[in-house]
DNA sequence: TGCAAAATAGAACGGTCGTTCTATTTTGCA
DNA sequence: TGCAAAATAGAACGACCGTTCTATTTTGCA
C-alpha cells in the first residue's frame, strides 16, 4: 500500500465491468460504500475492535446478514474502514500538502494539515492511534493493513525532511527519522491531551513544538549554535 | 488521587480490623490481590476493555463468581487493576526520582524511570495509553479514575519543570505545560513505535528528543541564542 | 474445637457477538 | 420484458459476556 492516487470506487466498478466482463453491480457497490462510510464513523468513535456487525446494520437499516454479505468476515470489513481511512487522508492530507515546494514549506504544509486532521479527530477519534493499540500484540491482516497504511505516510514525512535537507534548509547531520518521530509524538500528545484529558490549548501546544523542531534544525541557527560552541 | 504513598494492602487489612473491629480477611485480601495482579497483566496486554472474567478465572483458577465476589461489578474491576497500576507507577517511576535534587536533575531521573517503564512496557503494553484510547469518549468512573491518575503524574511533571525554572536552570519564558507536553508525545511516540510499528531505536530517539528539549530551555543556551538574535 | 462469617463454586439468566443457512426480493443486461 | 445473477432478509447456531442466584466449602476468631 502506497502513497499513490488508487481510482475511485465508481470507476473501478465501471473498469471490472469493462475487463471481466461481469455485470456492474452498481447498486451493490453503492450499498457498500455506505457501509463503509458508516463503519469508518463507528469505527473512529469506538475502535476498530468495537466494530460490530448488529450495530452496523442497526445505523444503515439493513440486516445484520445483508451488511455482512458485502464483506465475507468482520475482519475484511475492517481492513475496508482502513483502506478508506487510508485514502481519505492521503486526500486531506498528503496531496494538498505535495502542491507546496520542496524542503521546509512543504513540511510545513504536511504538518499543518496533519493538525488539521487530528483537531478534527478530537471528537471523533483516529483509527490510526486507536487501532494501533488494539492490534500492538497481534498479528494478521487488520495489523497488517494498519501497520502499512501508517508506515507509508511515515516514509512521506521522512522524505520531506530529506527534500528539505537536500535543499539545504534542514541540517543533515540529523537523522530524517528523528525529527519524523519527535513530529509523530507532537501529534500523539495533541490527540491523548485534547481528546482523553480534554485539556485546552493543546493544538497550540503542538504547532509551537513543530516550530521548535523545525528551527532547531534549520541551517542558519544550527551553524550558529555550533560556531559558538 | 494524589502522588502521594499510601498503605500497603497487608497494612490497610489489618488497620481494618483493628479500627472496625471486623475480622481481617487475610485469605480473601491475599486472593483478591492475586486475583488483580493477574488482571493488570492481561489488562496490560489486551486493554482494559479486553480484561473478561472468564479468563481471569481460568488464570487464576478459580470460577467465574469466585472472581466477580470480589469486586461487585467489572467496573470495579477495572478501577482496582488502575489503582493498582497506579501505585506501581508511583513505586518504580516517581518515588525513586524524588532522590534525585531538584531541577533538572530530578526532571532527568523522572524521565529516566519513565523511559525504564515504557521500555518495558514493549512487550506488555501500558494501560495509560490503552486506557487512553478506550476510554476517551466515554463517561464514567473508570473513565474519571483513569484520568485522575494520569494527571497527577502530569502534575508531577510540570512541577518538575517549574522548579527547575526555579532553581534558574531552565528558563521562564516556557510554559511548564508546554514542556510537559513535548515529553509527553516522545514517550507516545516510544510507545506507539516501538510496540505496535517494532522499529529499532526508537527508545534512542526518545532520549535524544528529550536531551534537545532540555537545551533548548536551558538557561545558559536560551541567553546566548537571544543575545545572537 | 465449634460456629458464624467469609470465600468460593456451580448453574442458570438474558444479551450480544460473528457466522451460516435458506428464502425472497431486487437488480440490470439480453 | 424475461431471467439469471446479485443483493438482501430472516432465522438459527454456538460461543462468550457480566451478572444473579443458591449451595457448599473454607476461614479464623471465641
Amino acid at each position: 500500500m502506497t502513497l499513490r492516487p488508487t481510482a475511485s470506487k465508481a470507476r473501478s466498478a465501471l473498469s471490472a465491468s469493462a475487463e471481466t466482463g461481469k455485470r456492474a453491480l452498481l447498486k451493490g457497490q453503492q450499498t457498500k460504500a455506505a457501509i463503509i462510510d458508516a463503519a469508518l464513523g463507528l469505527a473512529s468513535q469506538i475502535g476498530l475492535e468495537g466494530l460490530s456487525i448488529g450495530a452496523l446494520a442497526e445505523i444503515t437499516g439493513m440486516s445484520k446478514s445483508g451488511v455482512f454479505a458485502h464483506f465475507g468476515s468482520r475482519e475484511e470489513l475492517q481492513i475496508s474502514v482502513i483502506r478508506e481511512y487510508h485514502e481519505r487522508f492521503e486526500a486531506q492530507v498528503f496531496y494538498p500538502a505535495m502542491q507546496a515546494p520542496r524542503g521546509v514549506p512543504r513540511l510545513q504544509a504536511m504538518f499543518d494539515n496533519w493538525m488539521v486532521q487530528t483537531s478534527n479527530e478530537i471528537d471523533s477519534g483516529c483509527i490510526y492511534i486507536s487501532g494501533a493499540v488494539e492490534f500492538d500484540d497481534r498479528t494478521g491482516p487488520v495489523r497488517d493493513a494498519l501497520a502499512s497504511s501508517v508506515g507509508s505516510w511515515q516514509v512521506a514525512v521522512r522524505r520531506a525532511v530529506a527534500l528539505a535537507q537536500y535543499e539545504g534548509q534542514l541540517v543533515r547531520e540529523v537523522d530524517p527519522m528523528q525529527v519524523a518521530f519527535e513530529i509523530h509524538g507532537l501529534i500523539l500528545a495533541l490527540h491523548y491531551e485534547a481528546r482523553f484529558l480534554k485539556v485546552p490549548g493543546a493544538a497550540e501546544r503542538a504547532r509551537q513544538g513543530f516550530a521548535r523542531i523545525v528551527e532547531r534544525y534549520s541551517t542558519s541557527s544550527y551553524r550558529a549554535r555550533a560556531d559558538q560552541a
